[in-house]
RNA sequence: GGCCGCGUGGUGUAGCGGUCUAACACGCCACCCUGUCAAGGUGGAGAUCGGCGGUUCGAAUCCGCUCGCGGUCGCCA
C-alpha cells in the first residue's frame, strides 16, 4: 500500500510513529509561512502541517497545491501545541509534521464543492457522480446500504435461508409492469426480458425444494419514475415453503427491528408492528400506505350528508358518493390563504373542491358563533356537532371536508373514488405543514387481506392487484363466479412512514386454483398453457404450500438514510426520463448493431 | 400522456418591465501573512440571465413554443 494509515484513523497513541498518509487534499490554509492542509480519506480528515523550516521543499510543493489533489504524505505524528487542538475533529488532538510530500496527481477545480454540504443541481451532481460520491453524505448512505445488506444476509444465514441467484435474462412477465427487452442475437425477432422481480424463479425454487430461499435481487420495470422509483432496482426477494402469514410477518418484523437496532441505533420504531387489513387502512386512511406517525384519520358523514340543505353534500350522497374528511387539529390557525392553497392541493389529486368549517366554539354547544365556514349558511348545527363528534373535534379545530359523487368515472374531478385519495393527500401534506411527524421515528406496519382482483375499466375484465400467483382466501373462494371484487387475498405489504416498502403473499401451489384464478381473469386453457405451462406442470409434480416477501432495498436505505428520494441511497441513479448522465445511457446504436440482432428502428411519428 | 414548479458567473441564491454597464455569499486567480482548522487581509477575473420566437420605445423580468431537471396524477402484477 501506498500509505501505512489511513488519515481519519490517527489518534494520540500514534504520536511520535512516522507515518505514510494518502489521501485528497480537503482543504488548505496557507499562512505564507506556515501551510495547513487538512487530508482526506475513507476513514476521515488529519491536519497536516508544513513548517518552512523542517522541510523547504515540501513546504514549497505544498504551496502549489488545491483542493482534491491527491497526495500521499510521510511525517511524524505529533500531539499539537496546548490550545491549538480542535475538539470537532476525531484526529484533532495530534497532527501529521509533513516531512516529504508527493502529488500523486493533481486535479481541476471541481464543479461543485466536495468538502461542504451544499445543494447543488441533481444533474450537475449525477453527471460528476464520481465526484459526487466522494462527498460526505454519499460516503455515509453508500457504506449504510453496505450495513444493511450485510445485516440481512447474516440475519436470513443465520436461520438457515440460501441466498440464491436467478437470470437476469430471462421471459417476458405478461402482466404487470412493461418489461425491459433485450434482443436475442442467436434467434433474431426473440427478446429477453429483465426481470420484474424473480417471482416465478422463487416459486420454482420452492419445488426444488429448497424450502428457504432468498436474493438480493436486480429488478428492471420500464414505467414512469418517482422519487421512490427508478427503472432498475433492487429488492430483497425471499419464499420459504410451508410458511404461512404469520411465519413471513414475524420473520420480517424481526429483520426490521434488529436492523434498525443494527444500523440506526439512534432511530426509534415502533414495536410490535401494528396489523391493518387493507378495507381498514382505506377506511381510517384513505390509502393502503398510510403515514402512522400522527393522527388526523378521516371520517365518514355520508349518511348525515344525503339530508343536508348544502347542495354540494346532497348530491354527492343522492348519486351514491360520499363526504368524507379529517379534522385539523388547531387548525383554525389557518388563515384564508392557507385553506386556499389547500384547495388547490386537493383540486390536483381530483378532488370537486374543499369544504372547511372551523370549530371556534365548544363542541356539543355550538352555535352559529360557533363556527366558521364559506358555506356556514348551508350547513346545518347538528351536521357539524355530528361531524365534530365523529372526528372527536376539539375547540379551535379544523374539519376539511370533500365530497364525491358516485358513478362518475374513476378519474373525474368530484368522483366518489376521489374522495379517499384527496383526503389522503390532504392528509400528507397538512402534517407536513404542521410537521406532524417525528422524522427520528420509524413508523412500520403490515397492511393485509388485500383484495385478490380489480376491475380494469380500460380493458373491462378482472385483473390480478398483485400478481397471479396470490392465493385468495378459503372463506371467500365462493365469490370466485359471484362477486370477484370481494375475494380478499393472502397478500400483505410493509408500509413506513406513508411509503410502501414491499409487499408478499401466500401463494397458490395448486394447479386446480391457478387456473381458477386464469380463467377468471378471461384466459382461456390454450392461453394459460402458453404463457404459465411450466407453472401449471411445476404445481403437479409435489409443490409445497409456500408464501413469500420482497420489499425494496432502496427505500429500506433510504428511511434508514432519512433521505427523501432513494437515488441518494443508489451509487448510479438515473434522471426522469431514465438517462444516466454520466455515461449517457440509454445510446443510439449504430446500424451494424442493429443488423446483427436484426432490428431496424422506425422513426417515431410526430 | 395530463397538471404543477424550476432553469441567472464554477456553486448556491437575489433581481421579476427602464437606474441591470446584472447584485450577494462561497469558490477561483494574484499578492501579503509562521498555528490555522468555514484561517485572515488586499486586489482581480468570471454570467447577456436554458434555447427559439413574440409583445414593447425598452425584456433576465411579460406571452408562446421548445429543451432539460424535478414533483405529482395516470402508470408501477
Amino acid at each position: 500500500m501506498l500509505k501505512t494509515h489511513y488519515c481519519g484513523d490517527l489518534r494520540k497513541e500514534h504520536v511520535g510513529q512516522e507515518v505514510t498518509v494518502a489521501g485528497w487534499v480537503h482543504r488548505r490554509r496557507d499562512h505564507g509561512g506556515l501551510i495547513f492542509i487538512d487530508l482526506r480519506d475513507r476513514r476521515g480528515l488529519v491536519q497536516v502541517v508544513f513548517h518552512p523550516d523542517d522541510a523547504p521543499e515540501t513546504h514549497e510543493i505544498a504551496g502549489d497545491v488545491r483542493s482534491e489533489f491527491v497526495l500521499s504524505v510521510t511525517g511524524e505524528v505529533a500531539a499539537r501545541k496546548e490550545g491549538t487542538e480542535n475538539s470537532d475533529m476525531p484526529t484533532g488532538e495530534i497532527e501529521v509534521r509533513a516531512r516529504k510530500l508527493e502529488v500523486l496527481n493533481e486535479a481541476k477545480t471541481p464543479p461543485f464543492p466536495i468538502n461542504e454540504e451544499t445543494e447543488v443541481e441533481e444533474l450537475l451532481r449525477l453527471r460528476y457522480r464520481y465526484l459526487d460520491l466522494r462527498r460526505e453524505r454519499m460516503q455515509r448512505n453508500l457504506r449504510l446500504r453496505d450495513k444493511t445488506t450485510i445485516f440481512i444476509r447474516k440475519f436470513l444465514h443465520e436461520r438457515d435461508f440460501t441466498e440464491i441467484e436467478t437470470p437476469i435474462l430471462t421471459n417476458s412477465t405478461p402482466e404487470g409492469a412493461r418489461d425491459y427487452l433485450v434482443p436475442s442475437r442467436m434467434q433474431p425477432g426473440s427478446f429477453y426480458a429483465l426481470p420484474q422481480s424473480p417471482q416465478q424463479y422463487k416459486q420454482l425454487l420452492m419445488v426444488a425444494g429448497v424450502e428457504r430461499y432468498f436474493q438480493i435481487a436486480r429488478c428492471a420495470r420500464d414505467e414512469d419514475l418517482r422519487a421512490d422509483r427508478q427503472p432498475d432496482f433492487t429488492q430483497l426477494d425471499l419464499e420459504m415453503s410451508f410458511a404461512t402469514e404469520e411465519d413471513v410477518l414475524s420473520l420480517f418484523e424481526e429483520l426490521f427491528s434488529g436492523l434498525v437496532e443494527d444500523v440506526r441505533p439512534d432511530l426509534k420504531y415502533v414495536s410490535p408492528f401494528p396489523r391493518i387489513t387493507y378495507e381498514e387502512s382505506m377506511r381510517r386512511f384513505g390509502t393502503d400506505k398510510p403515514d402512522l406517525r400522527y393522527g388526523m384519520e378521516l371520517f365518514d358523514i355520508s349518511d348525515l350528508a344525503g339530508s343536508s340543505e348544502f347542495g354540494v353534500f346532497r348530491n354527492a350522497v343522492e348519486s351514491g358518493g360520499a363526504v368524507e374528511g379529517i379534522c385539523v387539529p388547531g387548525g383554525t390557525e389557518f388563515s384564508r390563504k392557507d385553506i386556499d392553497s389547500l384547495t388547490t392541493f386537493v383540486q390536483g389529486l381530483g378532488a370537486k373542491g374543499l369544504v372547511s368549517i372551523g370549530i371556534l366554539g365548544q363542541p356539543g354547544s355550538l352555535d352559529e358563533e360557533g363556527i366558521r365556514s364559506p358555506v356556514a349558511k348551508y350547513l346545518a348545527l347538528d351536521l357539524v356537532e355530528a361531524a365534530a363528534k365523529r372526528s372527536d373535534a376539539k375547540q379551535g379545530d379544523l374539519l376539511l371536508l370533500v365530497a364525491g359523487e358516485g358513478g362518475k368515472p374513476k378519474l373525474e374531478p368530484g368522483s366518489s373514488s376521489r374522495v379517499r385519495p384527496s383526503l389522503d393527500g390532504l392528509r400528507r401534506e397538512v402534517a407536513a405543514r404542521l410537521k406532524l411527524a417525528d422524522p427520528q421515528m420509524l413508523h412500520y406496519a403490515f397492511i393485509t387481506e388485500f383484495p385478490l382482483v380489480e376491475w380494469d375499466e380500460d380493458e373491462e375484465r378482472w385483473d390480478a392487484l398483485h400478481h397471479l400467483f396470490v392465493a385468495p382466501m378459503e372463506e371467500d373462494l365462493h365469490y370466485f363466479e359471484t362477486d370477484p371484487g370481494r375475494i380478499r387475498s393472502r397478500a400483505y405489504d410493509t408500509i413506513c412512514n406513508g411509503e410502501e416498502l414491499g409487499s408478499g403473499s401466500v401463494r397458490i401451489y395448486r394447479r386446480e386454483m391457478l387456473e381458477r384464478v386464469l380463467h377468471m381473469l378471461g384466459m382461456d386453457d390454450a392461453e394459460a398453457q402458453k404463457r404459465y405451462g411450466h407453472m401449471l406442470e411445476a404445481f403437479e409434480y409435489g409443490a409445497p404450500p409456500h408464501a413469500g416477501f420482497a420489499p425494496g432495498i432502496d427505500r429500506i436505505v433510504a428511511q434508514l438514510a432519512q433521505e427523501e428520494d432513494i437515488r441518494e441511497v443508489i451509487a448510479f441513479p438515473k434522471t426522469k426520463s431514465g438517462a444516466e448522465p454520466m455515461t449517457g445511457a440509454p445510446f443510439a446504436v449504430t446500424e451494424e448493431q442493429l443488423r446483427v440482432l436484426g432490428i431496424s428502428v422506425v422513426k417515431q411519428p410526430e
